[in-house]
DNA sequence: GCAAGGTC
C-alpha cells in the first residue's frame, strides 16, 4: 500500500460484502481512513492499541471446478476450489479482489473471518483465508454476530473466537461438493445420451433443487389431467328468530347426491325447528411466535402482497441499517442475551409505538417463542436502533412496522375468544347449525390489530327449546376444484415450504427450467421433454428428483454443523449413490438418448405450433425459419392450398409458445425473451390493442 | 454446454 507504507502488523478483517465492511469499520473505531482500490473500499483503523484493516469479498470468491478441458467426460470426482474468475467468464472482477486481499495479507499478523455467521459465510471466509491470505484457518479468529449494530459488533470483536465455526465450514464444503457431484455428473450423462443420436445435442441439466422442482410441476400436471370433476351440494337456511333473520348451514357440509339435497329442501322449508343445544367454548389464543424468514415472508405476502424475495431484500436493507437482526434464520426464538427492556424503551421513543410499549414495559416481559431453532441465528427482531427510520422508503417502513408490532405482540397476553354453536333440530331428523364468535379479551391482538382482524360474528341470544322458523332453504351445486397449475409465485412458495434452494437461487432455478425447455407458460406446464426427463431419472435414479435427498442432506449437514457427523461419511455416501446412478444410466444410455431425443422433437414441434389459423380456420399456424434469408415468421400449414396467412416475428431473442390467444383479436400470443427482457407479444401487428405487454 | 450458493 503505497498510501500507507507504515501500516504493518495489523489485524486483517475479511467481510462478506462491502456494506458489512463499512458497518464493521464504523463500529471498530473513530479513526477510520478509507482507501479505494479498483472500486474496492479498504478501511484502515487505529484503535488505542490495535490496528485493523477491513476489506470485503463479494460473496463467494472461490468455487468448485477442475481444469480438465473435456467437458463431456464423466464421472467427475476430482474437484478443487478455484478462483471464480477461472470458472465463470463473467466473474473477471474477482481476480482484482483476490489480488488486493493477497496484498493486504502480507503485512497482517492476525486474521479475522467476519463474514455472515452461517454455513455459506463461514465457507466464504474460510476459502479466502486459506487461499488468498495463505494462512491456516486454525490460526485465525472468527467474529460472531447476528446484527450489524455497533454494540453487537463491538462485542463480537472483543470476544473473537478460535475454531468456533469449524462445523459450519465443514457443512459448507460438504454442501458444495454434494451439489457439484450430483449436478454436474447427472447433467453430463443426460447430455451424453444424446451424443449417440444423429443431430443430437442441446443442453440438459438436473440437480438437487432443479430435479425436485421440475417433479412438482410434472406431478401436478398428472394430477390435473387425471382429475375428474365431481359435483356436490350445500344447503343453507334463512332462519327467522325473534324478528331477526340469520343464516344456518346444514350439519353435513357436503351433500353428495342431488336427490338428497332436494329432499332436505322439501322437508325443511317453512318448518319450525327447535334450539336443541347451545355450546359455548372458550378458546385461548396464544400470541404469535417471533418471525423467522419464512414466517416473515408469508406474513408480508398476506398483508402487503410482497413477494418472498422482495421481503427478504427489504429485510436485508433493514439489517444493513442495523434496524433489525439478521433476516436469514429458521429460529422462532429470541436470543437469551438481549435486553428486551432496552429495546422496548428505545422503540417507545417512536410516537407510533409509545402507547403499546408503555403498557408492556409496566409488566414483566416474557416472550411467547416458537419451536423452531437455528444454530447460527436467533429470530428476526428489532434491534432497538432507531436512527434513520424517518429516511426509510415506504416498503421499508411497512416491513419494519410489521417486525416491530410482531415483536411487541409476542410479549402480550393471550386473547380469549368465545365460540357459540347453536344446534337446531327439525323433526328429530335434520340438524342445522349457527355459529357465532366474539372476543372477550383482545390481549396480543391489541398490539397486532393493524395486521390481524379480530372478526366477530354476532348472533341472537338463543335459549334451549326456543322455536325458530326456517323460512327458505337454498340448495347450491358446487364442484370439487381442479388443482391449479403452479405459477412462478406459487412454485416459489412450494419450494420454500419444502426447503428447496434459497431466496437468492429459487427464482433463478425456475428460469433454468424454462431455458432448458422443460416447462412453458405463465401457469407452468411441463413440456414433453420435462415429462421425459423426470420419467428417465425416476426410472434409473429416483433419488435425484426426490425431495428426500435434500431432506437427508439437510439432516446430515446439521449434524456436521454440530460436529456429530464427519463430512467424509456424507461424501462417501454421495460418491456411492452418484456412482450407482451413473452406472444405471450409462447401462441404458442409448435407450435414454432415443427417449429424450424424441421428447425434444415433440417439444420443439409443440413450441413451433401456435394453434388454429384465424384466416382459413383449417390449417395450423407454425413458426417458420427461412433457411435462405435466415429470417423467421409465422405461416399457415394450409399455405399450399391457398391460405395466405403470414405474420412477422421479431428476429432477435428466443420465442416461446404461450398457448394463449389475444383476447382482442384472437391471434396467438408468443413470449419473446431477449437477454433479460421478457414480453408477451400478440403476433397480429394490426391488433387494435397493439401494445407490448411488458412484464 | 453442466449444480447451487453467495453478492452486485
Amino acid at each position: 500500500m503505497s498510501e500507507k507504507p507504515d501500516f504493518k502488523n495489523y489485524t486483517l478483517v475479511i467481510c462478506e460484502k462491502s456494506d458489512a465492511a463499512k458497518r464493521i469499520a464504523e463500529a471498530l473505531g473513530d479513526n477510520v481512513k478509507t482507501i479505494e482500490k479498483k472500486g474496492i473500499k479498504i478501511y484502515f483503523i487505529t484503535n488505542a492499541n490495535k490496528k485493523y484493516v477491513i476489506c470485503s469479498a463479494l460473496g463467494h470468491l472461490y468455487g468448485l471446478g477442475n481444469y480438465r478441458k473435456d467437458r463431456k467426460v464423466y464421472p467427475v470426482f476430482d474437484l478443487m476450489w478455484l478462483p471464480l474468475n477461472h470458472i465463470d467468464k463473467n466473474k473477471s472482477n474477482v481476480h482484482d479482489r483476490i489480488k488486493i486481499i493477497e496484498e493486504l495479507a502480507k503485512n497482517a499478523n492476525e486474521f479475522v473471518n467476519a463474514c455472515d455467521y452461517d454455513v455459506e459465510g463461514s465457507t466464504i471466509g474460510f476459502n479466502i483465508l486459506r487461499y488468498a491470505c495463505k494462512v491456516n484457518y486454525s490460526n485465525t479468529l472468527r467474529a460472531k454476530f447476528s446484527t450489524l449494530t455497533k454494540d453487537e459488533l463491538k462485542y463480537a470483536f472483543k470476544n473473537l473466537g478460535n475454531q468456533i465455526d469449524k462445523g459450519l465450514v465443514k457443512a459448507g464444503i460438504t454442501r458444495h461438493v454434494v451439489d457439484y457431484l450430483w449436478g454436474i455428473n447427472l447433467s453430463r450423462i443426460l447430455m451424453s445420451s444424446l451424443q449417440h443420436i444423429p443431430y443430437g445435442g442441446g443442453v440438459l441439466s438436473t440437480g438437487r433443487v432443479q430435479g425436485p422442482t421440475l417433479k412438482f410441476i410434472v406431478d401436478r400436471e398428472i394430477e390435473i389431467r387425471s382429475f375428474v370433476t365431481k359435483p356436490y351440494w350445500v344447503a343453507n337456511a334463512l332462519v327467522e328468530y325473534d324478528e331477526t333473520e340469520i343464516y344456518a348451514s346444514y350439519f353435513k357440509d357436503k351433500i353428495m347426491k342431488k336427490r338428497e339435497a332436494l329432499k332436505i329442501k322439501e322437508e325443511n322449508e317453512r318448518e319450525t325447528g327447535i334450539v336443541k343445544e347451545i355450546r359455548r367454548i372458550k378458546v385461548e389464543l396464544k400470541p404469535p411466535t417471533p418471525f423467522n424468514t419464512g414466517d416473515l415472508q408469508k406474513e408480508a405476502y398476506r398483508i402487503f402482497k410482497f413477494s418472498p424475495s422482495l421481503t427478504l431484500n427489504i429485510a436485508e436493507q433493514l439489517y444493513l441499517q442495523a434496524l433489525i437482526s439478521y433476516p436469514r434464520t429458521n429460529s422462532q426464538k429470541l436470543p437469551k442475551t438481549i435486553d428486551y427492556y432496552k429495546i422496548m424503551r428505545r422503540l417507545s421513543e417512536i410516537n407510533e409505538y409509545k402507547e403499546e410499549t408503555e403498557i408492556l414495559l409496566s409488566k414483566k416481559l416474557v416472550p411467547h417463542e416458537g419451536e423452531k431453532d437455528d444454530p447460527a441465528h436467533p429470530c428476526i427482531y428489532p434491534t432497538g436502533e432507531i436512527e434513520g427510520i424517518e429516511k426509510l422508503n415506504e416498503r421499508q417502513k411497512k416491513l419494519f412496522d410489521l417486525i416491530v408490532r410482531r415483536f411487541l405482540a409476542i410479549f402480550a397476553e393471550n386473547a380469549i375468544m368465545e365460540r357459540d354453536q347453536i344446534l337446531i333440530d327439525v323433526k328429530g331428523k335434520h340438524y342445522w347449525k349457527i355459529n357465532g364468535r366474539r372476543y372477550i379479551h383482545l390481549g396480543w391482538i391489541n398490539f397486532y390489530k393493524k395486521y390481524f382482524e379480530a372478526e366477530e360474528v354476532e348472533i341472537p341470544l338463543f335459549k334451549e327449546g326456543d322455536k325458530v322458523l326456517l323460512k327458505t332453504i337454498n340448495v347450491e351445486e358446487k364442484f370439487e376444484k381442479r388443482p391449479p397449475r403452479f405459477n412462478k409465485g406459487s412454485l416459489l412458495e412450494k419450494m420454500e415450504e419444502e426447503n428447496l434452494g434459497t431466496k437468492a437461487t429459487r427464482a433463478e432455478i425456475i428460469d433454468t427450467l424454462y431455458k432448458r425447455k422443460y416447462v412453458v407458460g405463465e401457469s407452468i406446464m411441463p413440456t414433453e421433454l420435462g415429462f421425459q426427463v423426470i420419467e428417465t431419472l425416476s426410472k434409473y435414479s429416483g433419488r435425484i428428483i426426490s425431495v428426500d435427498l435434500t431432506r437427508e442432506m439437510e439432516k446430515s449437514l446439521e449434524k456436521i454443523e454440530l460436529e456429530q457427523e464427519e463430512p467424509e461419511d456424507v461424501l462417501e455416501k454421495t460418491f456411492y449413490f452418484a456412482w450407482q446412478a451413473i452406472n444405471d444410466l450409462s447401462d441404458n444410455l442409448e435407450k435414454i438418448g432415443f427417449e429424450l431425443k424424441n421428447a425434444m422433437r415433440i417439444t420443439t414441434l409443440e413450441n413451433k405450433t401456435l394453434g388454429l389459423c384465424p384466416m382459413c380456420k383449417e390449417g395450423l399456424l407454425v413458426i417458420i425459419n427461412n433457411k435462405k434469408t435466415k429470417k423467421r415468421f409465422v405461416g399457415c400449414t394450409n399455405y399450399k392450398k391457398g391460405c395466405s396467412f403470414v405474420a412477422p416475428l421479431p428476429q432477435k431473442g428466443i420465442i416461446q409458445n404461450t398457448g394463449r390467444t389475444c383476447s382482442t383479436c384472437g391471434w396467438p400470443i408468443v413470449q419473446v425473451r431477449n437477454g433479460k427482457s421478457l414480453w408477451n407479444l400478440c403476433i397480429n401487428f394490426k391488433c387494435p390493442t397493439k401494445v407490448k405487454n411488458k412484464k
